[in-house]
DNA sequence: TCAATCACG
DNA sequence: ACGTACGTGATTGAG
C-alpha cells in the first residue's frame, strides 16, 4: 500500500467517524418525548384515604395534597418525564355519571376534608406550571385515554384505577398505585399479558365482574375468577354470549339475567378516547420548580418536601456549574506570579484559601492560581515561609473576605508561621450547620456533594460559598453561623493553642504504679485459667472463660459471647478469676488510653493541645481528639488519680465551671411542664423529687436507691425514653419500667405532650431544631423497619434537649472569652466539656474569674427555670471539679 | 478496616 | 412482632 492509499484510506475512515459522530449526537440530543397523565382525582382520592389526618396551622387538610404531590415527585424523579398533565373530573354531569346515579346509589359523596382539598392542588399545580385540564361531561379517564391515543407519544398513566389499564397499547404504560401510593406497578402489555389478559378485556372483565368503587354492577354472582376464566375461553363479552349454550347450570342463569347489565356495564366501563378537546402539548412542558411551589408548599407546611427540592436543585446545579464556570488556572513559581494573583485580591476584596495537598488561590471563580511550592532552596517555585509573607497583609486584613474550608485548622497553619486571619468564612462550618449528619473530611469531598467535581483548586469556594449561603437563608441557619459558630473557631483556636498542662510527674508514677499491678493481675489471671492468653483479646476470654472454665456464659451474643463488664459483674462471685479480670480491665484501660497514649501528645513545655472538632456531631455538641479531654476518668478512685494529672500553668489555679442539670432544665423550659419548672426554681435535689412523684412518698422518704431510679429515669427521659432501655439499664422488668414511665409522664404531663411534639414534628418536617435553629435531619423517621423509627423517635426527643444545651456552652464560651478578653485579665479559657467550662487562671485574678464565668454562663438566656453554674478551684483538674 | 470495649457528658 | 436507651473518641485484636 503506497503512501497516498494510506492517507485516502484514513480520510475514509475519519470522514466514515465524523458522520457516526453527527449521527449519534443527534440521536442522543432529540429530546424523546415523555408525556405522564395524572388521574388527579384518583389520585388525590387515595393518597387521602391512605394517609392520616394531615393539616397545617390553618386547620386547611393537607393528607390529600401531600399525598399527590409526593406520589408526583416519585414519578418524575423516576420516570423524568418532558410533558405533564393534571387531569381532573369535572363536576357537571355525564351521561356515565347519570347512569351512575341510577344503577348505583352508594356513590358516598366526596369527604368534606377532600373536598376542600381540591381547589389549593389545583393551585400547587399552577405553581409547578403543570396545566390542569378538565371537561365538563366528561371524566378525567376519557380525556386521558383521548391525550393517550392523541398524541402517539410515549405515555404514562398515572392512577389508582384498574379501568386505565385498557388503554395500555404500545406507546402507553400504566403506572398503577398500590397499596395506598407508597408504591408503583408498571403495566405494559408484557404485564398484563401475564395476568392472561390483553388491553381491551379490562371493559369485558369489568362488564362481568362489576367494580363497586366505580359503580359498575357487572352481572351479579360473578367475581373476578369466573370472569376470567369466562375470558379464556370466549375471548370477550360478545363471545361468552355467543356461547351462552356451551355455560351450564347456575352461571347460565346468571349471565343470562343479568345480560343487560353486563352490556350496560360494558358501556360503563368503555373509556372515551375521542373527547372533543383541545390542547396543546406544549403548553405541557415540564419546567424546573421555583420559588412559587416552594411558597405553596411553606403554605402547606411540606417542609420536608422543600428540603427534597432544594436537594434536587443542588443536584441540577452540580452539572450546571460544572459546565457554564470557566475557569483558568494559572500556575505561580516566583514573586512576580504571586504579585499578579494579589493584584487581582486587592481588585475583588475577595480571597478563596486552599492549603490542602496543593496551596491555591483565588480572587474569583474564573481564575484559580495553583502556587508551586518548593520545600527546598533548590527547587523551582516559592518557598512557604516566602509565600506566606507576601500574603500576610492580605489575609490580615479586615477588609478582605478569606474564603476557606476548616478555617481553624488554617488558622493554626498560619500561626505557625506568625501570620494571622481576619474576617473569614468557612465553608465546612457552613455545609455542617446545612446538613450536621454529614462528615465532610475535606474540600474535595464537599465539592463532590455539591459540585459533582472532585478538584480542589481553590475557586470552588465560590461556587460552594454561594450556594451554602442560599441553603443556610432557607434553612435559618444564617444568624447560628453568624453570631455562634463563626466567632466560636477564633476561640476554639485559642483554647487548642493554648494548652493543658500535665503533671508529668504524677503520669509517671501512676504509670508505674498501674504497670505493676497489671503485671501481677495478668500472672494470676493466666494461673488460674491454666493457660497462657491474651487478656486483651475478648474472643480468647470467652474461650477460656465460657469453654475451658465451664461459666455460664451464654448470657449475650453478638458474634460470639460478649465478655463486658455488665457482663462479668454479673459473674463476679462465679469464680475467682472474674474480679481479677475486671480489675485487669479497669488498670490496661486507663495505662493504655490515659497515660501510654498521653505520653506523645505533650509537647516540650508540657502542655496537651487537643483539637476540637466543631463539625463532626450530629447534636451540636464539639469533640475533642488528639487526645480527646472529655472523657478524662473521674467516676472511679482509679480513674480520679488520672484526672490529678491534669493541672493549671505555673503559678496558676484552675477554675473550673460546670451547668447543673442544664438538659432537664431545658426539658422543664421548652416542655412548660409547671411541676417540673417549681421543682428546679424550687432549688430542690431534682432526682429526689422525681422519685418522690412517681413512687408516691413524701420527699423525707426518698432513700438513696429509689433516688438512684429516678435518675436513671431523667436520664432515659432526656434520651427517648423507651420501656426497654429503662428496664435494661436499671435491671428491672419491661413492665416496672413501663409503669414508671406512666407513673412520670402523669406527674410531668407537659413532658409526655412535649416528647410527642417532638417526634410529630420530626416526622412531619423530616428535621427537628433547637433553641437557636440548630437543625438535625432524621431520615430514620421515614425508615419502613420498626427498629430505625424508633431510633429516629428518640433522636428527635434528645436533640432538641442535647442540641440546645450545646447552643448555649457555646454562647457562654464567647461570653467568657470575651469577658476576660475586656476585662485585660490573663486567664484562659482552656477546656469544654460539654457542659463544663475550664479557666486557667492566675492566683490574683481567680476571684475576678470566678465570679465573671458564672455570669457569663447563668446569663446566656433568660428561661422559665435558673440556669445553674457551679464554680470550683483548684490546682488540678479533680481539686476544681 | 471493623467490632468490641469502655472512658466521658 | 419487633428489640434500643442520646452523643462522642481511643485502644485493642482479628480478619
Amino acid at each position: 500500500m503506497d503512501i497516498s492509499a494510506i492517507i485516502i484510506y484514513n480520510i475514509i475512515i475519519i470522514i466514515t467517524l465524523a458522520i457516526l459522530a453527527t449521527k449519534q449526537s443527534c440521536g442522543t440530543e432529540r429530546i424523546m418525548t415523555k408525556l405522564v397523565l395524572l388521574d388527579s382525582n384518583s389520585l388525590i382520592n387515595r393518597a387521602y384515604y391512605a394517609l392520616p389526618y394531615l393539616s397545617n396551622k390553618a386547620g386547611q387538610p393537607t393528607g390529600g395534597i401531600f399525598g399527590y404531590v409526593n406520589m408526583l415527585m416519585k414519578i418524575i424523579e423516576q420516570y423524568q418525564p418532558t410533558h405533564i398533565v393534571a387531569v381532573f373530573d369535572q363536576k357537571a354531569p355525564t351521561f356515565r355519571k347519570t347512569m351512575y346515579e341510577e344503577y348505583k346509589a352508594n356513590r358516598k359523596g366526596m369527604p368534606e376534608d377532600l373536598a376542600k382539598q381540591m381547589e389549593p392542588m389545583k393551585e400547587v399545580l399552577a405553581a409547578m406550571n403543570i396545566p390542569v385540564v378538565a371537561l365538563d361531561g366528561y371524566e378525567a379517564d376519557d380525556i386521558i385515554g383521548t391525550f393517550a391515543k392523541r398524541y402517539g407519544v410515549p405515555t404514562y398513566i398515572v392512577t389508582g384505577d384498574r379501568d386505565s389499564l385498557q388503554l395500555i397499547d404500545d406507546t402507553t404504560t400504566v403506572l398503577l398505585t398500590k397499596k395506598g401510593i407508597t408504591e408503583i406497578a408498571t403495566y405494559d402489555e408484557a404485564a398484563l399479558a401475564q395476568e392472561g389478559l390483553v388491553p381491551s378485556q379490562i371493559i369485558d372483565l369489568k362488564s362481568l365482574m362489576g367494580d363497586s368503587s366505580d359503580n359498575i354492577p357487572g352481572v351479579a354472582g360473578v367475581g373476578e375468577k369466573t370472569a376470567k376464566d369466562l375470558l379464556s375461553k370466549y375471548g370477550t363479552l360478545d363471545g361468552v354470549y355467543e356461547h351462552i349454550d356451551e355455560i351450564k347450570g347456575k352461571l347460565k342463569e346468571k349471565l343470562e339475567t343479568g345480560k343487560d347489565m353486563a352490556y350496560l356495564s360494558y358501556k360503563l366501563a368503555t373509556i372515551d378516547v375521542n373527547v372533543p378537546i383541545e390542547f396543546d402539548l406544549d403548553n405541557a412542558i415540564v419546567e424546573p420548580w421555583g420559588e412559587k411551589v416552594k411558597e405553596k408548599f411553606r403554605e402547606l407546611e411540606f417542609f420536608k418536601l422543600i428540603t427534597k427540592i432544594d436537594q434536587n436543585t443542588i443536584e441540577e446545579n452540580k452539572t450546571e456549574d460544572v459546565k457554564t464556570v470557566e475557569c483558568e488556572v494559572v500556575e505561580i513559581t516566583d514573586e512576580q506570579g504571586l504579585q499578579t494573583a494579589l493584584d487581582d485580591v486587592k481588585k475583588y476584596k475577595t480571597m478563596a484559601l486552599s492549603l490542602a495537598e496543593e496551596v491555591s488561590l483565588s480572587a474569583s471563580e474564573h481564575r484559580a492560581y495553583k502556587i508551586v511550592v518548593c520545600d527546598n532552596l533548590l527547587g523551582e517555585g516559592l518557598g512557604y515561609g516566602q509565600l506566606l509573607e507576601h500574603i500576610k497583609p492580605y489575609l490580615e486584613d479586615e477588609e478582605i473576605k478569606k474564603l476557606l474550608f476548616d478555617a481553624k485548622s488554617v488558622m493554626h497553619a498560619l500561626a505557625y508561621e506568625g501570620v494571622g486571619l481576619k474576617n473569614y468564612d468557612d465553608v465546612l462550618l457552613k455545609a455542617y450547620l446545612c446538613n450536621a449528619i454529614k462528615n465532610y473530611k475535606n474540600l474535595s469531598e464537599l465539592s463532590d456533594a455539591y459540585l459533582a467535581k472532585k478538584s480542589v483548586e481553590s475557586e470552588d469556594i465560590f461556587a460552594l460559598n454561594g450556594l451554602l449561603d442560599e441553603e443556610m437563608k432557607q434553612k435559618g441557619l444564617d444568624k447560628l453561623y453568624k453570631e455562634i459558630e463563626l466567632p466560636l473557631v477564633e476561640v476554639l483556636f485559642d483554647m487548642e493553642e493554648q494548652g493543658f498542662r500535665v503533671d508529668r510527674k504524677v503520669l509517671d508514677r501512676l504509670n508505674q504504679k498501674f504497670g505493676e499491678e497489671i503485671d501481677e493481675l495478668s500472672s494470676q489471671i493466666i494461673s488460674l485459667a491454666g493457660k497462657s492468653f491474651n487478656i486483651n483479646s475478648t474472643k480468647q476470654l470467652a474461650s477460656v472463660l465460657f469453654e475451658d472454665l465451664g461459666l455460664k456464659g451464654g448470657k449475650k451474643t453478638k458474634t460470639g459471647y460478649s465478655t463486658n463488664s455488665e457482663v462479668l459483674e454479673g459473674l463476679r462471685n462465679a469464680h475467682p478469676i472474674i474480679p481479677l479480670i475486671l480489675r485487669y480491665r479497669e488498670l490496661t484501660k486507663l495505662k493504655s488510653t490515659y497515660l501510654d497514649g498521653l505520653i506523645p501528645l505533650i509537647d516540650s513545655k508540657g502542655y496537651v493541645h487537643t483539637v476540637f472538632k466543631q463539625t463532626v456531631t450530629a447534636t451540636g455538641r464539639l469533640s475533642s481528639t488528639e487526645p480527646n479531654l472529655q472523657n478524662i476518668p473521674v467516676r472511679r478512685p482509679e480513674g480520679k488519680q488520672i484526672r490529678k494529672m491534669y493541672i493549671a500553668g505555673e503559678g496558676n489555679a484552675l477554675v473550673c465551671a460546670d451547668y447543673s442539670q442544664i438538659e432537664l432544665r431545658l426539658m422543664a423550659h421548652l416542655s412548660g411542664d409547671k411541676t417540673m419548672i417549681d421543682a428546679f426554681n424550687n432549688g430542690v435535689d431534682i432526682h429526689a423529687t422525681t422519685a418522690s412523684q412517681v413512687m408516691g412518698v413524701p420527699l423525707s422518704k426518698v432513700d438513696p436507691d429509689m433516688r438512684r431510679q429516678a435518675k436513671a429515669v431523667n436520664f432515659g427521659i432526656i434520651y427517648g425514653i423507651s420501656d426497654f432501655g429503662l428496664s435494661n439499664d436499671l435491671s428491672i422488668p419491661v413492665w416496672k419500667a413501663r409503669d414508671f414511665i406512666n407513673k412520670y409522664f402523669e406527674k410531668y404531663p407537659k413532658v409526655k405532650k412535649y416528647t410527642e411534639d417532638c417526634v410529630s414534628n420530626a416526622s412531619r418536617d423530616g428535621y427537628i431544631t433547637t433553641m437557636y435553629g440548630r437543625r438535625r435531619d432524621i431520615p430514620e423517621l421515614s425508615a419502613s423497619n420498626h427498629n430505625i423509627r424508633s431510633f429516629g423517635e428518640r433522636i428527635a426527643m434528645n436533640m432538641p434537649l442535647q442540641g440546645s444545651a450545646s447552643d448555649i456552652i457555646k454562647i457562654a464560651m464567647l461570653r467568657v472569652y470575651e469577658a476576660l478578653k475586656k476585662e485585660g485579665l490573663r486567664a484562659k479559657l482552656i477546656m469544654q466539656v460539654h457542659d463544663e467550662l475550664i479557666v486557667d487562671t492566675p492566683l490574683n485574678e481567680v476571684e475576678k474569674v470566678q465570679k465573671l464565668m458564672k455570669e457569663c454562663m447563668e446569663n446566656v438566656c433568660k428561661l422559665s427555670v435558673k440556669l445553674e453554674a457551679e464554680v470550683g478551684v483548684g490546682e488540678n483538674w479533680l481539686e476544681a471539679k
